[in-house]
DNA sequence: AGTGTAGTACGACGTTCGTCGAACTTCCTG
DNA sequence: CAGGAAGTTCGACGAACGTCGTACTACACT
């Protein structure tokens, strides 16, 4: 009657076994999915966590960000946890430099992909 | 170091304790928030569920549809919660109509509070 | 009155999520 | 080289989520 399939499972699906063929290079640990295989649901799940959606807004204010640069009221472990989900759903793109990590917004490739949907969830987290 | 409140928690709190003074009045079971009352992330998370997203497409097909019509691969119990889910972060509004609840979308209330953002959504979902 | 239809309420279940702390890796710098 | 700074990894824990089945309510139609 029905499939059984949990919400989390099918983003798990899509964001792990989608997205190897993409960057799952050598020893590159930093994979991020490919424009098309950007899935809307993911995006949605990725900005429904007020930490995350701070994280995004404060880089559609000012790109290439290191991590430790949020001054978010976690710890460091749940500070990587929530840029990974921000990176697997095709948010953010993380570039190594040095012993950091610079976090860029994917404005382009969202904006392909779902147009208009990244600009209005910011205009809407910036006025309040 | 941290606030310790979680995100369900939050996405309850702002859900839960601010509903109240809105529309809980005598025998109304079906409460919803004020337009300005409705949350970014608690709208952002009721979307990024498959079920509920289709469910929101549908009704932008659509207006005012009975919650049966949708022949949905779940329980009757399940879709229950999917729609108060829907309902309470503001994204839908449901009035009692005999036995069938009637469903539409807040669309003119979603589009003052959040401009432009469940419009995005519904192309978003719709071409795929 | 009796049956059916549409949906809700409640409790249970397994999974996912957000969080932490401790240990570890890597790079930079004195 | 020793020390620190920036992140990651891993396991744990409690809360929240999606789902189900059963029981229930409320209205409608013979």
């Amino acid at each position: 009657m029905n499939t059984h399939v949990t919400q989390g499972q099918a983003i798990a699906a899509t964001a792990r076994l989608v997205e190897p063929p993409s960057k799952l290079d050598e020893q590159d640990p930093l994979c991020h999915p490919a424009r098309d295989e950007i899935e809307l649901a993911a995006v949605l799940h990725a900005l429904s966590d007020p930490m995350r959606l701070r994280i995004v807004a404060g880089l559609a204010r000012e790109d290439k960000r290191t991590c430790g640069s949020f001054d978010l009221p976690v710890t460091k472990s749940t500070c990587t946890h929530h840029f990974r989900v921000l990176r697997e759903a095709g948010l953010i793109r993380q570039r190594l430099e040095g012993t950091t990590r610079l976090n860029s917004l994917r404005r382009e490739d969202l904006d392909v992909r779902f147009p208009g949907l990244l600009e209005s969830v910011l205009q809407a987290a910036e006025r309040r």
